[in-house]
DNA sequence: TGAAAGATTCGCT
DNA sequence: GCGAATCTTTCAG
């Protein structure tokens, strides 16, 4: 008998949230999601990690994927919040996001850099490195890690799926924002959130002063 | 049907 | 610290 996701997550002292326990505004969510533990089961097992790193994309954002209206691509930033958004940039990074809106508005918080926790050895394999601070820090490493894929896209999280978030009984990190990173359009809006002195969070140490 | 842009990463200097 | 690689999706003609 395999032991679930969630029985394995007992263990550490996480409990799943269910998305009734989510904000339902972009900002507030990407906020919320800090700290928060981000948890994937897959054949190879049960892999976790502590949440550092979001940036928010919220509704007439004009750097969002949703920006230009509904389309095959981005159709799950229109669904109800706690839904997965997974897409490639650069044609070879995925990247993880959350719906964080109302069904039919488009909103999703990008889920940028996490602290491994569980299920570190695979991640190291997954990634071909060891350093523990660089396995899931930046976007395009974090799905990596996490085996993050196109299959996922239009799920949902929750327990006994794939993809759902848990919370412990740490206590809140301190968040820090800062302007997002890679975009063009509306660069000098403040809706990237991190921990401020965490060793996992991605970007220039510039942007990490806070 | 073609062109341009993009929520990045990695390797080299 | 900087610049190239890479490919899918979208928009324009």
């Amino acid at each position: 008998m395999r032991t679930s996701a969630v029985e394995t997550a007992a263990l550490f002292g996480l409990r799943p949230l269910h998305r009734q326990d989510l904000p339902v505004e972009t900002k507030a969510l990407a906020k919320f999601l800090i700290g928060k533990i981000l948890v994937r089961e897959d054949a190879s097992g049960v892999l976790a990690g502590r949440i550092v790193e979001t940036e928010a994309y919220p509704p007439g954002d004009d750097a969002a994927h949703h920006r230009s209206g509904r389309t095959r691509r981005n159709a799950s930033l229109f669904l109800a919040h706690g839904h997965v958004y997974v897409y490639r940039a650069y044609g070879t990074a995925m990247m993880l996001n959350m719906s964080s809106e109302a069904e039919g508005v488009g909103g999703g918080v990008l889920i940028r850099a996490a602290e491994p926790m569980i299920g570190i050895d695979v991640m190291r394999t997954r990634r071909g490195i060891d350093d523990i601070h660089r396995l899931a820090r930046g976007p395009g490493c974090l799905a990596q890690a996490f085996a993050i894929d196109f299959a996922l896209d239009g799920s949902h999280y929750g327990a006994g799926n794939a993809l759902w978030i848990g919370a412990d009984e740490s206590k809140p990190p301190r968040v820090a924002r800062s302007v997002r990173i890679g975009i063009t359009r509306d660069a000098d809006k403040p809706l990237r959130y991190f921990v401020r002195g965490s060793r996992f969070v991605s970007g220039p140490a510039k942007l990490n002063a806070g």
